[in-house]
RNA sequence: GGAGGGAUUCCCGAGCGGUCAAAGGGGGCAGACUGUAAAUCUGCUGGCUCAGCCUUCGGAGGUUCGAAUCCUCCUCCCUCCA
């Protein structure tokens, strides 16, 4: 699609693509007015310097963000540098550590480079709220703090959740709210887009922005992804994630590992496919083509859009040999480790080779009939290898590595 | 400041002083079947020099032949009263 200045579209079609896979658009009446003054809006979206790689879930919003550019408006990506000190709460039932500044500044950069490949930088402005926030005196903080009230503070879900489950809540994890809320009032935004744990905050800014005499913000809030398992959120620590930096092979294996039912999820919310386009492919199932071949599209685009084209072409060659034909890898590298004279049990040079966690493990998955050498199914834990072999070792269909052992000098 | 409740293995959660590496569930991993999908069945899920041994139950001491279980102190969390 390419760029189109704002007067060229109609309302009802920048709607249309404005709401696609959106949560909530508060208040809609209110966008289309907006949208009908014919100016670039000011969209906002802040992110916090807590994480240093980018995953899918995050590309969400960036999508968003991005078809707010084709449609000429004007995208402010906030680096929330201040808030980051604070941590927030959002959708955590724990206290999240304050990040301190050395932190902050490299997550910022990590955000930069990564943003990119998704957002047209020309049209891209990027702000820190330390500008405003870093001068801000105490009482000036406890005048914005006066603005609400307790009981609406705990009449957001994770707040009240924490509250009744006994789970602490430290004082400062109020102030995020207000703080980000402010944040819209600085930058004098049209829109705020967010995930939905992130409702009560961007309704927040609505609220302070009354106050300071704006006119409220619309709230647009954008569904989570949901992770690898279908099931969770996409999220870092729940390791169901694809990170942006992901080698494309990688990329590829993760989306292909998808539940068939979450696949559309995927296309709605990452892809920049067309509504019609993923309206074909979905026809194109019920009508008996095999999903997966739908799901290949989906990991090429993804793996074309971080890595480039012919990366995304290789990947998916890669796949179908090694997973479709039960090929080995093709670039394996060898590790090379260290066997003494009177050898190393295989369940040694598997954790070694980084295969398993722990000897124990090894045990188990040998146990389990996980392990070969060169293709050979291993029985015997205590299957001692020698310094000058070089094989391939296998833990289950995903893990493997070809290995050469060498004597210790 | 006062009174009471709680902290168990990745998570939730059960644990008569010995038979507890600790029930059960979730999650995860592996095997079979597949499309690295779903569903289903099976097994595993602290560490090691692995048919044996070692270290775990918020922390530190103590009682005991023996403690996740009893006592003391400490740390943290929650509730109620001020």
């Amino acid at each position: 699609m390419s760029e189109l200045p704002t007067t060229s579209v109609s309302i009802d079609d920048q709607m249309a693509l404005i709401s696609r896979g959106a949560d909530e658009i508060l208040l809609e009446s209110e966008l289309r007015k907006r949208l009908s003054e014919g100016r670039p809006l000011r969209i906002k979206a802040g992110f916090d310097p807590t994480a240093p790689d980018l995953h899918l879930g995050h590309t969400v919003l960036l999508n968003k963000m991005r078809q707010f550019q084709q449609l000429g408006h004007q995208v402010i990506f906030l680096i929330g540098d201040f808030t980051g000190r604070i941590g927030d709460p959002s959708g955590k039932n724990a206290t999240r550590p304050p990040l301190d500044d050395e932190a902050i500044i490299e997550n910022a950069k990590t955000y930069e480079a990564q943003v990119y490949k998704i957002l047209d930088q020309e049209q891209t402005e990027v702000r820190f709220n330390a500008e405003w926030f870093g001068s801000m005196s105490a009482s000036d903080l406890i005048r914005l703090a006066s603005r609400q009230t307790l009981a609406r503070m705990l009449e957001r879900d994770d707040f009240a959740k924490r509250y009744r489950e006994q789970q602490p809540i430290a004082l400062h994890e109020f102030l995020y709210p207000m703080v980000q809320g402010y944040d819209s009032v600085a930058l004098k935004c049209d829109v705020e887009l967010g995930g939905t744990d992130q409702k009560f905050n961007l309704l927040m800014g609505r609220e302070l922005q009354k106050g300071n005499g704006q006119l409220p913000q619309i709230v647009l809030t954008m569904p989570l992804l949901e992770g690898l398992d279908g099931v969770q959120k996409m999220s870092k620590s729940l390791n169901n994630y694809v990170g942006v930096d992901d080698a494309p092979d990688e990329m590829f294996g993760k989306l292909m590992s998808i539940p068939d039912n979450i696949m559309w999820r995927y296309f709605e919310l990452l892809s920049k496919k067309s509504n019609e386009d993923i309206a074909r492919l979905k026809q194109s199932v019920e009508e008996g083509m095999n999903p997966r071949d739908i799901k290949y599209e989906l990991g090429v685009e993804m793996v074309e859009t971080y890595h480039g084209a012919a990366a995304a072409l290789a990947a998916k060659e890669a796949f179908i040999q090694r997973f479709r034909q039960g090929q080995l890898p093709e670039n394996l590298e060898t590790v090379s480790l260290s066997a003494g004279l009177d050898g190393r049990a295989i369940a040694n040079v598997l954790v070694d080779a980084g295969l398993t966690a722990s000897t124990s493990d090894s045990h188990r998955m040998i146990k389990q009939g996980a392990v070969k050498i060169d293709g050979e199914r291993v029985e015997n834990g205590k299957f001692l290898m020698y310094p000058g072999v070089e094989v391939v070792l296998q833990v289950g269909k995903r893990r493997v590595a070809r290995v050469s052992l060498y004597e210790p000098s």
